[in-house]
RNA sequence: GGGUGAUUAGCUCAGUUGGCUAGAGCAUCUCGUUUACACCGAGAGGGUCGGGGGUUCGAGUCCCUCAUCACCCACCA
């Protein structure tokens, strides 16, 4: 077998993507410990980004880690219908078109956004293959598939008849522009300057006025009444009477709450129950009519004078405000800074409108939660997730499920056309009208929110409550971003809580989002969104996931930097490149034996390397993990060990810890590690995919010891040779048995002449060791290694002062543990030791 | 307004419960083609761990405080 020099990935990749799933390699194999992963879906419309490239990447870590260690592993990948999300790239598409959705019926808008995500859909299956993801495609599901609905269905019946749905006028947070309500989750508040406007409103007894503080002097046309703290002195004499409403000439009460803040403004407040979420509440507690003076499009209507119909909030606003100053209504204008909410994704001023629209009673669903939160009952990483969540929580209002679009999942309720308040669960969501016991009923034209129903995505994809569900719920993990921790994290568990009784994972992993090369957020607008194909074409998928993995912690932000990918990319081809070396020596044997210091030394190695990456996959630290392996291939494995063998090499030894390192970085670098597998004669027909994770040998600690000294006299041998410009030099010891029968090793890795035993002789002795070696270099052609020397004996000297005083401290001695204060008096050997050989 | 996190080498970041002389990659400098790899090898330089205070035998790590930055949440009209 002949091996290019360079591994070229694209050359592998493909084919060995589809061996696996030729091969079934990523089904659950049936027996063993469950593991399973569902992914979190990806936008079935959109091309997947890099963001999910990390998602992808940590997910398959842990598949491909728990696999190789025997468990049933199922990881289960899916898409997204993303409602909102994806009706409004649609009706950008049919804007280009001179198109709007109000061309369409609702029926025909859902169907061609079904063809248009199905031309796409193909597209991120394909993707995620080059990512290298051992997903079960057997399983794959679909937001809008029939289990998904059907579950959907079956969990708004069960809080339909439990009392948690309601049906009622609220605020709700309406964007104008995309027509539909949103939930409070999903407006994004920002600080804008504005002003805030004193309005005279006068008594209608004629005694005065009151003056009231407002940023939204339009919505006065709905007021409803003034409120003023109770215990105001100031105000105290006012409550109780009424004030003549400018413009309208309504009359309106003034009324005591204790939600004023006396401190703001004026200390009176204009109460507009209809838009604005405090007056609403205020409202409800005194009972106040509720006049909506915004219509759906955020236009100024309903029972309002005539001139100001039709108006824009802006417009209306800047008219009225100047009607106000003529009547001398306006006694102050003031600059004011202030937070508004807009709409997530067109940036509309959110504007709080009365709707009729379907509520989940919040708490009942949040308590359990709660409760199972504190009861640790779910991991988090980072921990300090889990408390954030608590809070929000704590802190839920009820949740609107009703949205005003076409794509998603029809509300299956349906209305009494002649009694308004009744309504009915039916899931004939086909038809418009239905017939039920002699009464017609329409059906309400609204869908869920995507999140309602991709909150029982868990246990909804795993057939609950049939065989999948049993074999693999609760999950095993739940591996997503930061920015969903509220709307999806939590909402999967309240209901996997609801529905099912049990928690949906038993632990959740939130990754930092991957900025852009300078930090700042990747956006398609600013032009700095990487794509990953075009990375993995360069460097390969391996290359990618290990560069996007590597120095990142769990919610920690950070750029992607192609650096990193590029250390990935030599680290596979540096793994190549030992397959290489290795499979070009033939072995003399096929017995496995371990012979030299080396030998015990690398077992020794890989065995704290298979503990360390076990412990750090455990706990889903993967960029730990990645750093233990990258240091054992690269520093122990090739540049010690692999050079040790040329000068005597163990070829059954070297395959051995060759599998087992494949096998180890198997779950960050599949590709190239089977790739490798395949390639090797010795590996048979298996799949490393599915092979088992290694048990390595043991080395004796004794001879590995002594190959850390080995190295620490190669090293030193090198730097002296190196800094004295010395050549053809031999190593000199006395009375280290080892080294002589490690000469041939140490001869080559220090690139010595010869390495021999005397009785005694003079040189550069060496001072990282405490054996007595010297180089045959004569002191007198070494007058600046002079220096250098002085110096570290001064540095040795403050060292074993600052040791010894360490010891003399009897606080020290006495409190420390027992192996720190012995650990301290071998540094002190140690150091004593050198400094005998320094000054020699 | 509330909350969370961050601040360690030129850059990007590790540093698990306080305990070896604080690490890595990249970058920099010097040398190098010998049985894999120049996507390489050998060697070197570089940090008073944001400032100040405290607890401790011992602090990058714990506490207080200040500064700067980032993110999340929130109905002060």
């Amino acid at each position: 077998m002949e091996l290019p020099k360079n591994y070229d990935p694209a050359a592998y990749e493909a084919d060995i993507y589809a061996l696996w799933e030729k091969l079934d390699a990523f089904k659950p194999k049936g027996k063993g410990e469950p593991y399973a992963i569902v992914m979190p879906p990806p936008n079935a419309n959109a091309n997947l980004h890099i963001g999910y490239e990390l998602t992808a990447a940590l997910e398959d870590i842990a598949a491909r880690y728990n696999r190789l260690k025997g468990k049933n592993t199922l990881l289960l990948p899916g898409a997204d219908h993303a409602g909102f999300e994806t009706q409004v790239v649609y009706e950008k598409r049919l804007a280009k078109e001179g198109k709007s959705r109000f061309d369409f019926s609702r029926e025909e808008l859902y169907s061609q956004i079904w063809d248009f995500v199905a031309e796409n859909r193909g597209n991120f299956e394909t993707q995620m293959r080059r990512m290298g993801v051992s997903c079960d495609w057997s399983r794959f599901t679909f937001t809008l598939d029939e289990k998904i609905i059907n579950r959907a269905y079956t969990t708004f019946k069960k809080l339909w008849d439990e009392g948690l749905i309601y049906r009622g006028e609220r605020l709700v947070n309406f964007c104008t522009f995309h027509g539909t309500a949103f939930a409070d989750i999903e407006v994004v508040h920002k600080l804008e300057k504005g002003h805030l406007w004193h309005l005279d409103y006068p008594l209608t007894d004629g005694s005065g006025h009151i003056t009231v503080a407002t940023t939204r002097p339009e919505t006065m046309l709905g007021d409803t009444a003034v409120a003023v703290h109770p215990e105001d002195e100031r105000y105290k004499k006012f409550i109780g009477k009424t004030v003549k409403l400018p413009l309208t000439k309504r009359e309106i009460p003034i009324i005591a709450d204790e939600f004023v803040d006396r401190e703001f403004g004026t200390g009176a407040v204009k109460i507009t129950p209809a838009h604005d979420p405090n007056d609403f509440e205020v409202g409800k507690r005194h009972d106040l009519p509720f006049i909506s003076v915004i219509d759906h499009q955020g236009k100024l209507a309903g029972e309002i004078p005539e001139i100001y119909r039709g108006f824009t909030v802006e417009a209306g606003r800047d008219q009225i405000v100047k009607d106000l100053e003529e009547q001398g209504i306006v006694s102050k204008v003031e600059d004011h800074e202030h937070n508004v909410g807009h709409c997530y994704k067109c940036n509309t001023i959110i504007q709080p409108l009365l709707r009729d629209q379907w509520f989940v009673d919040m708490q009942p669903l949040a308590q359990p939660a709660i409760k199972a939160l504190k009861a640790d009952k779910i991991t988090f990483y980072p921990d300090t997730k889990r408390d954030q969540l608590v809070r929000y929580l704590e802190g839920l209002h009820d949740w609107n499920i009703s949205r005003q679009i076409a794509w998603g999942i029809p509300i299956p309720a349906f209305q009494n056309i002649d009694e308004p308040d009744d309504w009915i669960y039916d899931e004939r969501v086909s038809e418009e009208f239905i017939e039920v016991n002699g009464k017609t009923y329409r059906r309400d034209p609204d869908v869920f929110d995507t999140w309602f129903s991709s909150s029982s995505w868990p246990y909804a994809t795993l057939n609950y409550p049939e065989q999948d569900f049993k074999d693999f719920y609760p999950l095993a993990l739940m591996e997503t971003g930061g920015e969903i921790l509220y709307p999806w994290v939590s909402r999967m568990i309240m209901l996997g809580l609801y529905v099912t009784g049990k928690v949906p994972f038993e632990a959740v992993y939130i990754h930092g989002y991957v900025m852009a090369e300078d930090g700042s957020k990747m956006s398609k607008s600013v032009g700095n969104v990487v794509d990953p194909l075009p990375v993995i074409d360069q460097y390969g998928s391996d290359a990618l996931r290990m560069g996007i993995t590597a120095g990142r912690s769990a919610a920690v932000n950070r750029g992607y930097d192609v650096r990193r990918v590029e250390e990935a990319r030599n680290f596979c081809n540096k793994l190549w490149n030992i397959a290489r070396f290795i499979e070009s020596l033939k072995p003399a044997t096929e017995q496995l034996k371990v012979e030299t210091a080396a030998d015990h030394w690398i077992l020794h190695k890989l065995q704290q390397l298979e503990q360390g990456l076990s412990g750090d996959l455990d706990e889903y630290r993967f960029s730990e993990g990645y750093e233990k392996l990258y240091h054992f291939v690269w520093d122990d494995l090739a540049d010690w060990y692999l050079e040790a063998s040329k000068a005597q090499p163990n070829v059954p030894l070297l395959r051995r810890v060759l599998a087992d390192v494949l096998t180890m970085t198997h779950p960050y670098a599949p590709f190239v590690t089977e790739t490798i597998w395949q390639t090797l004669e010795w590996t048979g027909d298996s799949l490393l995919a599915t092979s088992d994770w290694p048990k390595p040998l043991k080395g004796d600690r004794k001879q590995a010891d002594e190959f850390e000294e080995i190295k620490s006299i190669v090293s030193e041998s090198r730097y002296l040779i190196k800094v004295l410009g010395a050549s053809d030099v031999t190593l000199y010891y006395t009375d280290v048995p080892f080294l002589g029968a490690n000469a041939g090793i140490i001869a080559r890795l220090a690139g010595l002449q010869a390495v021999k035993e005397v009785r005694d002789g003079d040189g550069v002795y060496l001072t990282h060791t405490r054996y007595r070696c010297w180089l045959d270099i004569a002191m007198s052609a070494t007058r600046q290694y002079a220096e250098t020397l002085a110096e570290k004996h001064q540095a040795t000297e403050k060292r074993i002062a600052s040791l010894e005083g360490r010891l003399a401290n009897k606080a020290y001695v006495d409190q420390a543990p027992k192996h720190i204060v012995s650990q301290t008096k071998d540094q002190l050997k140690e150091a004593q030791a050198q400094l005998v050989a320094i000054t020699e």
